[in-house]
DNA sequence: CAGTCTCCCGCAATCGTTTGTATTAAAGGA
DNA sequence: TCCTTTAATACAAACGATTGCGGGAGACTG
């Protein structure tokens, strides 16, 4: 920047004002126009330590996955990514799979650098402490996730309404007796899709009975066959099963073949979140899909509002899901009970 | 630090020097001591900006990726990760999902945030002018490809090795007419699994005839139907089927179908990288596995080694691949030709 | 005892920007 | 004509660290 100034003949203070859009009004056009075709010809590159060293800003935004093996991810880091990186940010990335506890100690890390946002995707349903003084010092939003006192902006998947989808579709196939494999109820989505499906088998005119629900250890497919067996087991008449996700829904297809049952004739089974190749299975699973890329698209776009300076009511802004309706529910066989 | 050297009783230079591992010998070992013990009351924590403008470092790294929803790069990223965190590195993602060029720019953009190295997964065969270019500027690696020249160090699975896995596996059955779908060849994944498959049927004396190879436009499952019908219908006596990648595999199984023929007794199936699912799908696809998460593992490691000056030889470093055997090959059925 | 060497430590410059304040000159008003 | 206002630019102090250089004190040597 000083060879800038030189080349332009003033001073680095004056380059730097012409050059930023937001001071270039209080100099002259002409010299605006000098300094600019300098930076130009120079080739003129702003150092982004340098600026930030004396802005305090980073242009910067930590992101806190908890595991980026999970597939459902993938999106949600590309949405967050394409907005950010329209405006000039970066995205650090965290994987907090080392258990509990490593979650904020990446946060730490990111608070040390500095970030100017974060961007929060790791599961259970409370703020930490960390968390919580994190909000003090930059602005953050919670994604696929949620605090259940509100306190902190999150972008979330509208549950209620998705396992609405599936209750209600399964009821407009005929079904009668359906039953939840839930997922854990310490991650906010377990337990807000479990309430959910109680809900919705109470509107559509069913038995709302908390039998009808057994709850799975893990969002894996082995908790899935596991918690399917114990549920069929207890109500043997079922004739569908809402899984409170995809993986739980494989399970399920696992324990509904080996209690020699057909999958969608016999036992109607639904998903949830619609992740890849889940139209590739045997049979293909009905799911609900999340639009999960939309999710992190806004979380970072309310993340620059709030950079923006701009009142971002906390609460959370819950998207809508749609159903993938495939081979794994079909009408009930009558007089199968 | 202005505080701490006060606390200390110390100038800030000598704080400084305390406080660094690298200079601390030339302090006086209480002095040290004493600076230590005022920068944890104090809670100090060195502002990375200051410092990286002052070492010209930045610690981090940027890593590029053609596309962060394939759940391929998920494990790549947790390696690479998990290894540059550990040495204090923060991890910078691009997605480089908007088409020929994005990388590119990507690149640029982490150049000019001064990132200390690069770990690039974007296809191509060869380096592209601004990679050529940041080769000066900055470490890097490559990860899941290499260029042609062999001019930067990459780690990548050892394509030769996986497919003379499947193709052994499959002789070993009994299979003598075997087919190929192949990727694209402008990718170096697509390129070096052909010749390999080429190599090892000759190895293990079989026909190479390129009659036997049909090129997929893109690593989906829709080119691999189409590559698999116009393979099969060219040689209707194949038995088996090496697929680049899984998803040309799941095209073949398609196609196999809707030739109504049997996946496993008619044409047997292997699939390239083993994705999450595969093993759930009707039925189970054998399929080489690749040590993902090790490959990002290793290229952090490489980038480290390079970043601490040693001496990192250019060209590749393979990584072995295992097979991963289940329901979708199995021996040709007698007579069948 | 003078000279030299070592060991610690302080001084000050530096990294590349931004920004509050001072300065200058031109323009406007009485 | 002189004073005040305004516009445009220059000056210099930050931001928070690192690091080459120099100086002072003590130890060692001859």
């Amino acid at each position: 920047m000083k060879d800038v100034a030189r080349e332009a003949g003033v001073h680095v203070s004056t380059a730097s004002r012409a050059l930023n859009p937001s001071t270039a009004p209080n100099v002259n056009p002409e010299t605006v126009e000098r300094v600019v075709e300098a930076a130009r010809k120079l080739g003129y590159r702003p150092h982004p330590l340098a600026r930030g060293l004396r802005t305090n800003r980073t242009m910067s935004v930590g992101v806190v996955i908890p595991d980026v093996e999970n597939p459902l991810f993938g999106p949600i880091i590309a949405g967050v990514e394409s907005v950010l990186v329209e405006e000039g940010y970066s995205v650090l990335i965290g994987n907090a799979d080392r258990g509990p506890g490593h979650a904020d100690s990446l946060v730490e890390d990111m608070l040390e650098r500095h970030v100017d946002g974060l961007i929060l995707a790791t599961p259970g349903r409370e703020v930490s402490e960390s968390a919580r003084n994190a909000q003090r010092d930059v602005s953050m939003v919670l994604v696929n996730r949620s605090v259940d006192d509100d306190s902190i902006p999150a972008i979330v998947g509208d549950d209620h309404a998705g396992i609405g989808l599936a209750v209600r579709h399964l009821r407009e196939l005929g079904h009668e007796r359906i039953g939840h494999v839930a997922g854990p109820s310490w991650v906010s989505t377990g337990k807000g899709r479990r309430e959910a499906f109680l809900d919705w088998m109470a509107t559509v005119g069913l038995d709302t009975d908390e039998r009808l629900v057994e709850e799975a250890e893990w969002y894996q497919v082995e908790p899935g066959t596991t918690a399917a067996l114990a549920l069929l087991g207890r109500n043997p008449d079922l004739t569908a099963i809402v899984a409170a996700n995809d993986l739980l829904g494989l399970g399920c297809y696992r324990a509904v073949r080996s209690l020699g049952r057909v999958i969608g004739s016999d036992v109607s089974i639904t998903g949830y979140n619609d992740i890849p190749l889940l139209d590739l299975m045997q049979p293909p699973m009905t799911a609900v899909r999340v639009p999960y890329r939309k999710m992190g698209a806004d979380a970072a776009s309310t993340l620059l509002a709030l950079l923006a300076g701009e009142d971002v009511p906390p609460g959370r802004v819950a998207l809508q899901p749609t159903l993938a309706i495939r081979a794994s529910t079909a009408p009930p066989v009558l007089g199968a009970r």
